[in-house]
DNA sequence: AATAAAGTTTAGGCAAACCTAAAAAATATA
DNA sequence: TATATTTTTTAGGTTTGCCTAAACTTTATT
């Protein structure tokens, strides 16, 4: 498979997550930063060797043998996004071009024994899940902390907003990755919430809590 | 620098350093794996690039900015190749395909922490010089054993053989990389040598010693 | 329902990196 | 030295993945 259907795949597994449906050649050519009629062509192509299935005009939809594939490729990024993150001190910002490049290299070694090497992680450094070597991820579901009720409760996986300020007030108030977030409390007027984190309780405004993701 | 070029600026850099003189298309084509046409091509295109210095029947040379692009990429692979002996435990004749895929990843900061990660390694596994980050290297002498003389010492950091069957002779005898090998005497009727590893003598047959390559 | 707008596909080109076959130059041999 | 052989280059072709512009569908608007 070369470089380009690898990262056709891996879009088209991404907007079909997102969006449900099939995935038009307009909206997977501005994802990719191409031309419509490039999307065409690859579709086109990637039917050809049944790894999605496309009807003109009705954009495409990923097959059983091209999401294992898409899976496949998200895991070596995820991986390698892991092994950036906690072995080379990269930060949340520098990690995604370089994986981007390094999970086109091809060694199913390589895979396996980055993921030895690394303790067999869950999750990568932005909380999602990492799909084991046949394709299977870990079902998970990935909310808004502005989504919760009260009561609920939910493990921090990640951010929306990476500016430098937001990220500097999550670590003045001791939110991190894994931290346990419980709702205590939901205002009206103003749409912010009363958190508990490790027997602390805190105000969030409205935008930080639409700007923190969470596992529940 | 696209991945083609890399791979000819590589590959003249090896040719020029073990044949000393401009390297001709035809050896670069078969080094390569490919056709003599598709060498003149890329020549001319490095040579308007400024990277290296062609005349037409005569062959190529690097000039300095080719030779420093080279010994980059030579960096690169050298230090992924310890990464995968060192930290995901690749045997040697694993290392070579996956490295050669690594060392085209652009980004700086990953050649730097990786440096750092591994703790600044001066050695290839096969026992070859790192270049620094500005393409210089440590001159170093590499020698057969059976290339030594009586009372010279050397440190072991390669094999020419890579066949099981020698590997595991040399793990018998202890004969690792690091081994520092005194040589104690030369057999002139078979061209067998004794030599001394950690205060143990054992005589090696010229097979060996024309098989082990040292540091001197 | 007719027309306008938006989205999609087709057709024809372009650059990179390879190829084959033929022409040209350099080298070896009689 | 003349000829044969080998090496190198040139010319023209192929594939992949991209592009633009024009034609065609679908969807939205009046």
């Amino acid at each position: 498979m070369t470089l380009s259907e690898e990262n056709y795949l891996k879009s088209i597994y991404s907007l079909q997550r997102e969006h449900g449906k099939g995935v038009s050649t307009n909206v997977l050519s501005k994802y990719l930063d191409a031309k419509p009629a490039s999307a065409t062509e690859m579709i086109k192509k990637l039917d050809e060797k049944g790894l999605v299935r496309y009807q003109p005009y009705q954009g495409v939809l990923l097959n059983e043998s091209g999401e294992i594939s898409a899976l496949k490729i998200i895991r070596k990024h995820r991986l390698w996004e892991t092994f950036l993150a906690q072995k080379l001190d990269f930060s949340w910002d520098e990690i995604h071009d370089v994986a981007e490049q390094l999970e086109h290299i091809k060694s199913d070694k390589l895979i396996q024994q980055l993921d030895k090497f690394l303790g067999y992680p869950k999750y990568d450094p932005h909380g999602d899940p990492i799909p084991d070597e046949h394709g299977h991820v870990i079902k998970m579901e990935k909310k808004r902390v502005s989504q919760l009720q009260p009561g609920d409760t939910g493990t921090c996986i990640g951010v929306n907003d990476t500016s430098s300020s937001f990220l500097q007030f999550l670590d003045q108030q001791n939110i991190r990755l894994g931290s346990v977030i419980h709702i205590v409390n939901f205002q009206d007027f103003d749409k912010s919430m009363t958190v508990r984190i490790e027997d602390r309780e805190l105000i969030l405004s409205q935008i930080a809590t639409e700007n923190i993701y969470v596992r529940i």
